[in-house]
DNA sequence: GGTAACAAACAGACTGGTCGGTATAAATAA
DNA sequence: TTATTTATACCGACCAGTCTGTTTGTTACC
C-alpha cells in the first residue's frame, strides 16, 4: 500500500461517533464529521462506501471494544475470588470504578442513540446492537446462575432480567448523566446495582438495628393490603 | 374562533410524536409528520412557529403527563397505606401494573430521544426536561427520606442516587424494550426496582434457607480479598 | 365581512453521494 | 541509480434531491 490510510479511518470514526453522540445520526452530516475530522469529503466516501457503512463500522468498533471490556473485568474478578458471588461483585465493582474515571464529555452510547433512531439503520446495524446486549445479558445471567445454586435469593427473582437489569441501569445512568450534565452518575448508579445483588445473595446481612421498627409495624398491621401483585 | 384547530393541534403531536420515536427528531421531517397527520404544512407553521416551537410544545405535554401521572399514584398509594415504605412499595407496583398495560409500539421516552439529540435543541427545551428529572427525583426522594426516617437500610445507600435509580431504569428499560421489542422489559425492572427497596428497609426479611451455605463461606474466607471500595 | 384554519406552490439552504483529478509511495524496469 | 508504472489515499467542485420555512390564496364559521 501507497500511505498508511488507517489513521484517517479512525479519525473518521473518532469525529462521527462524537458528533453523533451529541447530535444523533441524522443531523451528524457527513459535512460537519469531515470538518471535526479535519479531512474532504473525497477522503470520506473513499474510507466508507456510504453514510450508512460508517454507522456499521461504528457499532461493530464498539461491540467489539465493549465485549473485551467485559471479558477482562470477568477475569479479573475470577482472578480475585473463587466465589461466584464475590466474582459478580468484584465485577461490578471493577465497572463502577471504570465508569468513575470518565470525564466532561458526558459519557453516552451509540447503542441507545442508534436505537432511538432505529428506523434509519438496517438490520445488519441494529442486529450488532441486538448482539451486544444478548451477549452481555447471557455473560452475567450465567455467572448469576452459578450464583443462585449457592446462594438462595431472599426474594423471587427472574436471572434473565436481572441479569439486565445491569444492562438497564448502564444506558439509563448515560442519560441521567447528560441530562444532569454529572458523570458521576454512571458510577452511581453500578454502586446500587452491587447493593441490590448483596442483598439478594450475601448469606450474612447487618440486621437493621431500628429504633422506629415497632412502631413501623405496628402501621403495617393495620394498613390496607396490598394491590394484587 | 371561528374553527376548533385543537383537535389538528393535537394530530399534529401526537403523528410528531410517533415519528420522533421511530427517526429521532432531526429525521423526523416536517413532511413526514403531516403525512401522518393527514394535513398539509400551512396547517403545520399555523399551528407550530417552528419546528423547534414543537419540540418544545411535545416535551412540555410529555411533562405534564409524567408530572400528573407521579401525582396520582403517589395519591394512590398514600391512601392505601399509611407507613412511608409500604407508600412507596405501592406506588411502585402501581408503574410497574402501568408499563405491563404499555402495548405493541415499543415504549420510548421523548426526553432521551431529544438527550441523545441534546445539540439541536435550545436551552427552554432542555430546561424542561431537566425540570422533570429534578422534580421527579425530589418527589421520590422526599418518600425516601421518610422511609429512611423509620426504617435503617441494611446498606449505606445515598438518597440521591436512590432515587434517580427509579429514573434511571426506567430509562434504561425503554431503551432495552426496543432492543429486544418486547414491552415487558419496562414493567420487570420496576419490579426490580421494588425489591431492591424491600431488600433495603424492609424490617423482617426472611432468612434463606441455603444448603450450600457453609461451604460458601468457607471459599468466602479463602478468597482474595476484595479491591479496595 | 372578518377572522381563524387550512391548502398549495415556492424559495433558499443543506443533504448524501459522485466524479475527475492529484499526491504519495512502493514495485518494476532500464 | 534512475525512470516508469501502478495502486492507494485523498481532494474539492458538483449534482439531484430534501430540508425548513414563506407566501399567497381559499375555505369555513361567527
Amino acid at each position: 500500500m501507497a500511505r498508511d490510510g488507517t489513521a484517517t479511518r479512525k479519525a473518521i470514526m473518532d469525529a462521527a461517533q462524537a458528533v453523533i453522540l451529541e447530535t444523533g445520526f441524522s443531523a451528524a452530516s457527513v459535512d460537519s464529521v469531515i470538518a471535526r475530522a479535519g479531512i474532504t469529503k473525497g477522503a470520506f466516501f473513499y474510507h466508507f462506501k456510504t453514510k450508512a457503512d460508517l454507522a456499521l463500522a461504528l457499532v461493530r468498533r464498539d461491540a467489539d471494544a465493549d465485549a473485551a471490556h467485559l471479558e477482562t473485568n470477568l477475569q479479573r474478578a475470577e482472578s480475585l475470588s473463587r466465589d461466584p458471588l464475590q466474582q459478580l461483585l468484584i465485577c461490578v465493582s471493577l465497572y463502577e470504578e471504570d465508569m468513575a474515571k470518565l470525564a466532561a464529555p458526558y459519557p453516552g452510547c451509540l447503542y441507545a442513540s442508534f436505537i432511538y433512531e432505529s428506523q434509519l439503520f438496517d438490520a445488519a446495524t441494529l442486529g450488532v446492537v441486538r448482539q451486544v446486549f444478548t451477549h452481555w445479558t447471557q455473560r452475567i445471567g450465567g455467572k448469576l446462575e452459578a450464583v443462585m445454586r449457592l446462594y438462595p435469593p431472599r426474594l423471587p427473582v427472574d436471572v434473565k432480567t436481572l441479569a439486565e437489569t445491569s444492562l438497564v441501569l448502564a444506558e439509563g445512568a448515560f442519560i441521567l448523566s447528560k441530562v444532569q450534565r454529572d458523570a458521576g452518575a454512571v458510577a452511581a448508579q453500578w454502586r446500587h446495582y452491587r447493593n441490590y445483588l448483596e442483598l439478594l445473595f450475601a448469606p450474612h446481612l447487618p440486621e437493621p438495628s431500628h429504633p422506629a421498627a415497632d412502631a413501623a409495624v405496628t402501621h403495617d398491621k393495620l394498613d390496607a393490603a396490598l394491590p394484587a401483585q
